[in-house]
DNA sequence: GGTCGGCGGTGACAAATGTCACCGGTGGGC
DNA sequence: GCCCACCGGTGACATTTGTCACCGCCGACC
């Protein structure tokens, strides 16, 4: 028999994280050698323990787990990575694949599921919720430019255009019309909704 | 010895369910008797087994946490709820105590506390995690008038003043006055930046 | 070379929104 | 009875916004 798969384990909800590993210990064939809470921790930990697999939550204080994995890449590139989510946005499992994660899965898997995947993954293999890949699929291409995504996220929280402009370094006009363009494209009524849709299909 | 307390675990995310439902399993005073992945199925799953002590994630299909917790308090008195959640909104924990839930905590939280608090609420006693508790006192409570928070409300997603006058059955004038004195109240530049705040603070 | 799309900008106009004052009605508390 | 807060409304006004046309400047692509 082989050496077990050694795992890093980041989730900032210690019960999650907690119960995952106790889980994937009943695995004889894994082994979790590290676990993480943070972005940064997460990759000390991976630094310092040099895992073959890193699952990664999503959403982590510090760095987001897609931040980590693209992170990852640089310093083990032989540590394969993938993400685990409670909401899987589409536009992140886009992200996570330009990052080079491996598998992208929703929290909704069962533990036996999880362990096959590792497993998968680990052996070079690759794995997308097929849910998720549909819905990223069907959600396609944002067809917003750079330029007109920047200014919206800007728009994101109510700011008046005044300080999106001074924020962007832009004129108050070109501001209003990266916003009524971008608007237009996504059939909003308003940058409000706009920022609401563009949130839904993962463009933001 | 008394027999094991009869737990119902309530979560959509059959992952997280999964593991701790495994992790309880090991405290051999605690049996999980069910488990659901929604809340009409949490409900369900209750009047059949008739757990004593209902743990039950905040956002679940269906019905949340705090409406399960609502619908067990009139269908099984006996019972004792707790809410677990990966994000604690202040408002929420309001809207939980006020339905009777007896334990509110983050999923932060080590299994070791999970089970602790269990025994805890199991035995008639009370628990609120102390983070999300001062935030909660902290956060106060709404400086808004019953009226002004449907209109915030209604205004949540972009929709225009028009509409929000339609929907509310108001005048459009009228709209304008109420989002604009809740804006005032909440320090807020716009009414969208209104709506960001209320949320925050759980007063939506 | 020409064309086209993105970027940044201006100016002008209409529409939506924010703000204020002020109205009457209702109901609760002192 | 009086006061006060909330509800619902009107009218007027300034400001913000959305929308459109049109400008020049790249840089990529054919």
């Amino acid at each position: 028999m082989t050496a077990p798969v050694r795992i890093l384990l980041a989730d900032d909800e210690h019960l999650i994280r907690g119960a995952l590993a106790a889980l994937l210990a009943l695995e004889e064939d894994l082994t979790v050698v590290a676990q993480a809470a943070s972005g940064p921790e997460a990759l000390a930990m991976a630094k310092a323990h040099r895992p073959e697999v890193a699952v990664l939550d999503l959403q982590m204080p510090g760095l987001d787990g897609i931040e980590v994995a693209a992170e990852l890449r640089r310093l083990l590139p032989d540590c394969r990575t993938m993400i685990v989510t409670g909401h899987g946005r589409p536009g992140y499992l886009k992200r996570a694949l330009e990052v080079g994660v491996r598998g992208f899965l929703p929290k909704t898997v069962s533990a036996a599921d999880l362990a096959g995947i590792i497993r998968t993954v680990r052996s070079g293999g690759r794995y997308v919720d097929p849910e998720l890949a549909a819905e990223a699929i069907s959600a396609g291409d944002s067809p917003l430019t750079p330029r007109e995504t920047d200014v919206l996220e800007l728009a994101a929280d109510g700011t008046p255009v005044a300080e999106i402009a001074v924020r962007a370094g832009l004129s108050p006009g070109t501001v209003r019309n990266y916003l009524s363009s971008a608007a237009g494209k996504l059939g909003a009524e308003n940058r409000h909704a706009a920022v609401r849709l563009a949130r839904e299909h993962g463009w933001l």
